[in-house]
DNA sequence: ACGATATGAATGAATG
DNA sequence: CATTCATTCATATCGT
């Protein structure tokens, strides 16, 4: 998001304390860094798949598949998914407004509207097709894609900041043409997934880990 | 230690993208960079008003407030008033070092005052903190600002979480650092915010991903 | 010009 | 699901 981020380290703050002796060197880091590859499929799901609040079951198959680009866990996607989406949740709820103070341009909202990148790996179509296949499959991994991907970088950031439209004292830009681009619209998704995947039979069926 | 974390450093210059535009559009600095009255403004409202973490709405209000001063969208003010109380906390978690005997007349409630910056622009003062205002008092009233929300309550919390375990070399710690970490292991902390006698550990479900 | 510090921004992790 | 905390990165600003 925000400016491209590039996180270069991917592989390598793992094994924290197992290995060698243990503990000299702490967990590494105490907290999840997720590479630019997991980023990438997990923006995919939540975008272009709708996924937004993965069960369990998916959480479990989502972690598995990340686990190839780098260390994760099944809490890890939980709490991206919850994070993710709240934040988008948040940034519309206190972001709303702008009074149009001049005129025109509305839109001068939104800080970081990344919204469905679209994925250059072939995918025809997201539809259901995958999903509906996917509930009992196991050892398939009905993500997004599923086959390997050899995409290069995928840098769907935009660069946002707009031009200000600063008021107050003087008379102000006259302008006030907007310059904003990229985060226009484009925040659909089908939606559709969610339905397809989402069995919610129970609210509370999943393990309990933890010690 | 820690490690290589992420972002980079981007060419983010986004002047250029609209670069030769005719007109001046000169957010060039990526980030919002508060007016003196702005601050001023905010400083009152987190000191005088106790106003630590608004709300949504509050944020809109807020930040309309603000834009008569100068370019600013509801997240500057949302991670202002983040920014701020952490670091005033942060900070004072170090500080609280001194004096281990008697505890009783601290000097409760004295943030350290260092507002007041730079007023270079009208406005008499704001009357920084300590002496004025009290913050202990939760009678007061929020003046026009809708104020709601508590204030005023400077939350003792709970500050913890130093950093005293690192084991290493010495003792202390029983060797049992597990290696596999993720939430089934000791955290680096002692038990910390939580809380030390209720070992609550119930989030909304523990996906655990142990392969 | 740097280096240090202050502070805006982002985000993982938790809690309620 | 909303809110909050902690950490860390990125930069603006200031000092020397």
């Amino acid at each position: 998001m925000e400016p491209q981020q590039q996180q270069q380290p991917p592989p390598n703050n793992e094994d924290g304390g197992s290995g060698k002796g243990g503990f000299l060197c702490r967990p590494s880091s105490t907290r999840w860094t997720p590479t630019t590859d997991q980023i990438r499929i997990l923006k995919d799901l939540y975008y272009n798949n709708g996924v937004r609040s993965p069960s369990a079951e998916q959480i479990q198959r989502i972690s598995a598949r990340l686990r190839q680009y780098g260390k994760i866990e099944g809490k890890n996607v939980f709490y991206w998914f919850q994070n993710h989406k709240a934040r988008e949740r948040q940034k519309k709820r206190f972001n709303v407004s702008d009074v149009p103070m001049q005129k025109g341009l509305t839109a001068t909202a939104a800080w970081k509207p990344e919204e469905s990148i679209h994925n250059n790996y072939s995918m025809p179509n997201i539809t259901p097709g995958v999903a509906a296949s996917s509930s009992s499959s196991p050892g398939v991994i009905p993500l997004g894609q599923t086959g390997n991907c050899g995409y290069g970088s995928l840098t769907m950031e935009k660069s946002f900041r707009d031009c200000s439209i600063s008021s107050g004292g003087n008379g102000g830009v006259g302008g006030s043409i907007s310059p904003n681009f990229g985060w226009v619209g484009v925040d659909p998704y089908p939606s559709s997934y969610t339905d397809l995947f989402d069995k919610r039979r129970s609210m509370e069926e999943k393990y309990l880990g933890r010690e």
